[in-house]
DNA sequence: ATATACTTTATTGTATACAATATTGCTGCA
DNA sequence: TGCAGCAATATTGTATACAATAAAGTATAT
């Protein structure tokens, strides 16, 4: 007997590896907005071809979160003010419909799921980690997208969360951390009880209170990018 | 003088020409629902390497165009009754605000694109090309999202419309051929009178309509898929 | 005759090689 | 010095070659 049922231990998608790697690096703000990605740098790094380098590139323009720019190569994105309202837009018309459904459809499982990423959202805020912690907020969202049992909608939250790092990355303006730990748990507690219309309303004060600590007036600084600026965007 | 501003003539990428081709066969149902789109086939057929097909392909898995099954290939998606139905619960959601923000912003020329569309639409229906109809038709709900110049959430209508297109292929009901010209037509007024509520009720009238002629009851017979059906989905 | 194991074929996944383009550095000249 | 033009280098775009996996076919044993 040779190939028993032995389930797979390695189902092994190399190139979804490196798209991980490089979203959370993002996410995390290790990898700063219009940062380049050189093919060859990035398959040294994950002992990758280009070609799988240059896949995980292609997902990750999908997606927004990075910019291919042709026979120059890819960018950590870098969202103008405009786009960045209206990743906010979107999500204050996405999101309070979503916790909404969330609230109708919840189980206890569920609810533990949700506390349970807050419990590490605090943790990775006490060890000062605010990369991680932010990062945990924003899958406390896409949570949320999931339990509504929304898959187009929620695939939708899902990369408007993912720009909202970068957004937050280049326009947050408030001095506290992200400590919007309290607004999550307040939704949590709405969704818990089934209370539809709290749930939507808290989500919707929730966002419009994420977007008060924003400010797109000007873009901030970035010496990568000034080259873009003086160049055709062509 | 070498290189003056003479706008290139061949702004090439052959990869976006591939993604077009087999959108539009898509959209205009050449391209039926689980058709295996092989890699070496395309490749012939467009005088291209794999490796544009390949990248092509993955384009089109993004917007759920089409399915990728990792070492089993490419094929056109098929979307299932929820799916479908989940498509259009997102454009109720989408597109009656941003009929609205159109109707706040249009320019006259921007009303000329409008009728423009619906006279082309009309052409193709008269002339019996239903799929080039259904492509125009959905061409025209796009147009409205770039009016309101929402470009985050018009990239999310665009695929959503791209999907439609397939939810249509498989679940039209309606006997009559896709005869929406006259809502179209009085949304096209609403919006030059810049009657936003007009604008924002009759878009989502018009989509309850859609919904309407659709019957997600059951999933039609499709011979590709029933293999599918029959192994685990990993 | 059917089922199972093995062999063969076809197709996809990945790596490498070559071509095209952009960037950088140099040289000469005003 | 500063700039124009060319040469050298580096990086991306595309094609091809090789490896891995799945599908199909064949033979054998029960």
């Amino acid at each position: 007997m040779s190939l028993l049922h032995i389930s797979t231990p390695k189902p092994k998608d190399v190139t979804q590896k490196v798209v991980d790697a490089l979203a959370l690096a993002i996410h995390e703000h290790r990898l700063a907005p219009a940062t380049k990605l050189g093919e060859d740098e990035i398959g040294e790094i994950y002992n990758v071809s280009r070609t799988v380098v240059r896949a995980a590139l292609q997902s990750l323009a999908h997606i927004q979160l990075v910019e291919i720019q042709r026979n120059k190569g890819a960018f950590v994105a870098s969202p103008t003010p405009r786009e960045a309202r209206e990743v906010f837009e979107a999500r204050a018309l996405l999101e309070p419909r979503t916790a909404r459904s969330a609230a109708s459809r919840a189980t206890p499982s569920d609810i533990e799921i949700l506390k349970d990423h807050i419990a590490k959202e605090h943790a990775a805020l006490d060890a000062g980690d605010n990369g991680r912690a932010l990062n945990l907020s924003g899958r406390f969202h896409i949570e949320i997208a999931r339990i509504a049992d929304q898959d187009t909608i929620g695939r939708f939250i899902e990369t408007l969360i993912a720009r909202s790092s970068l957004v937050i990355a280049l326009y947050w303006r408030r001095e506290s951390a992200l400590c919007e730990s309290h607004a999550h748990h307040a939704l949590v507690q709405a969704i818990a009880d089934g209370d539809e219309q709290n749930a939507e309303e808290l989500m919707q004060s929730h966002l419009v209170d994420l977007n008060s600590a924003l400010d797109f007036r000007d873009r901030p600084a970035q010496t990568l990018n000034l080259r873009e600026l003086l160049q055709a965007t062509d």
